[in-house]
DNA sequence: AAACATCTGTGCATTTTTGAACAACCTACC
DNA sequence: GGTAGGTTGTTCAAAAATGCACAGATGTTT
């Protein structure tokens, strides 16, 4: 037995709480003739009077008491309600859901980590997974993405740092093998390259164009999975900047170059874009990507 | 920051439980186009987003998800509401309030105790004062007036019985005065009577018509003090058949005439006639009435 | 006693809300 | 790949809710 008519419980409830039709006209900011049509449809609907009408006013009857009573908890949930929804939009708390591809997240954990602790009501939540989330959908506030810059309508893109690649090997691998002389020498040499053969990374492209393909023995869909396998010695790879300088045990077989760089782009759903929380978040991202010169 | 429009929160309740405009415009029984302007209203109205929106539906959002629980909650306070208020028309219970003249209590109290024992849902509530309480605002449900038919608006008037009246006397005031022999030897008595020279009780006119104003000695406002009056021997006065009967220090002086009759009337307000509550009670009382023949 | 203020109630013009139809889009299924 | 079903979004006409003005009634104050 639902109620259909919010709205006509509310002028109820004001009229029960003030006593009078034209009281509750003037707090409604409606016309009393309004007040009047709104307390007889409710109460032909419920099929029991809720007032008793007189020319001082109205005064509840038992039921009207009853409304008035439910009607005064609601009130102050909505207004509660209501508080809570525009101030959030003021405050950085609640969940933070960022996304990326697993490769990124040791270049982000200590970002996050960092923001988390700037701002203590924040619950960070930093999902990587092989698909794409879709910011649309609300799986994300913010997603952090690598190439070519994203299209979707109702996201906005902002680019937030170039990622510079080179070719590293392990120490394991140069020991037995030892480091090509240039890419003439690349045939008597192992890679480590992607599985995907449409792959649209500019480094990988540039590896289909330049190394034979049997001469790529290990190769994988996963970036980290690529990662691993170049640090275990399974052959020469790509590996981002970042990543190398944090794992010595890599050698430089050839520095990054411009045409391997892969731009990196702060991905936002046009909803959530201006709320503080996120304008918050993509300024601390922003300042700790200029610390990544060296990536 | 109360909320103004309680239905576009009904409409948002929907959205977000159902996933979907259209659904929710199912649910709701009104038009897509609707739902959407309600949602798009009352996110203006709160400064922020509710729902991402996308081709397969909308999602709620953080402050969506607040809206959907504290909806609920609504939705189901309501719901109870309505049915508590459905059915307490249907049913005999919650307060029945009942007003009549102080003389009447020691009538109409057996007939009350047995309504309450016969419903005990029920409260009954006996309100006895000096002044009229009115029906129209909220006063009673019922009133038991005595005299000339009431004429209200919005009050349905019905008739319960005659009252009748004799003249009577206490056992003491005859021993020490003897019985009056008829109307010629009244001016050697002394009577109980109204202090309101306009009584427009019929056996107060009959009073003042015939025996002299000297004769009056007790004269008094309240009908009990007068009952009082002749118990305690201060003179003849004027008692229901029904008070005398149960008074055995009271002796007869004049029977009761069909001139001196004061009818009895039910009075109830419109709104609260037809309800079963009230209903039952009138029944109750007429049966009760039926049993006073010797008033 | 009488004027005043306040409240309810109702018919009519106006504004607002709603509904219908159509377009555009996405998804799923064949 | 293409088609069918479902969903959102927008424009214009219809319907409904609202505001206005005035009448009627009651209690209060001068």
């Amino acid at each position: 037995m639902p109620i259909e008519t919010w709205d006509e419980i509310r002028t109820a409830f004001q009229v029960a709480r003030l006593g009078t039709v034209s009281g509750a006209a003037d707090v409604l900011g409606v016309h009393h003739a309004t007040v009047i049509r709104h307390i007889d449809s409710l109460e032909k609907r419920l099929g029991a009077r809720l007032f008793q009408r007189h020319a001082r006013g109205y005064t509840p009857t038992e039921a009207g008491r009853d409304l008035l009573t439910v009607a005064q908890t609601t009130e102050e949930q909505f207004s509660q309600l209501s508080s809570r929804i525009k101030g959030q939009g003021e405050t950085v708390a609640g969940e933070l859901v960022v996304t990326a591809v697993s490769g990124m997240a040791d270049l982000l954990t200590p970002m996050l980590t960092g923001f988390q602790e700037a701002h203590p009501g924040i619950i960070v939540r930093f999902l990587t997974d092989l698909r794409v989330f879709r910011l649309d959908y609300g799986e994300a506030h913010v997603a952090i993405r690598a190439g070519a810059a994203p299209e979707e309508p109702d996201n906005v893109v902002q680019p937030l740092a170039r990622m510079r690649t080179g070719l590293y090997a392990s120490r394991g691998y140069v020991a037995a093998h030892g480091l090509p002389a240039g890419p003439g020498d690349f045939a008597g040499h192992r890679f480590v390259g992607a599985d995907n053969e449409q792959s649209r990374a500019p480094f990988h492209r540039w590896l289909r164009d330049n190394v034979p393909a049997d001469s790529v023995t290990f190769r994988a869909s996963e970036p980290q999975a690529l990662f691993h396998g170049v640090t275990a010695g399974a052959g020469i790879g790509f590996v981002s900047a970042y990543q190398a300088a944090h794992h010595p045990e890599l050698v430089e077989v050839m520095p990054p170059r411009p045409e391997w760089d892969a731009p990196l782009w702060i991905v936002t759903h046009v909803d959530l874009h201006r709320t503080l929380k996120v304008q918050s978040f993509l300024g601390h991202l922003k300042e700790a990507a200029k610390g990544w010169a060296g990536i």
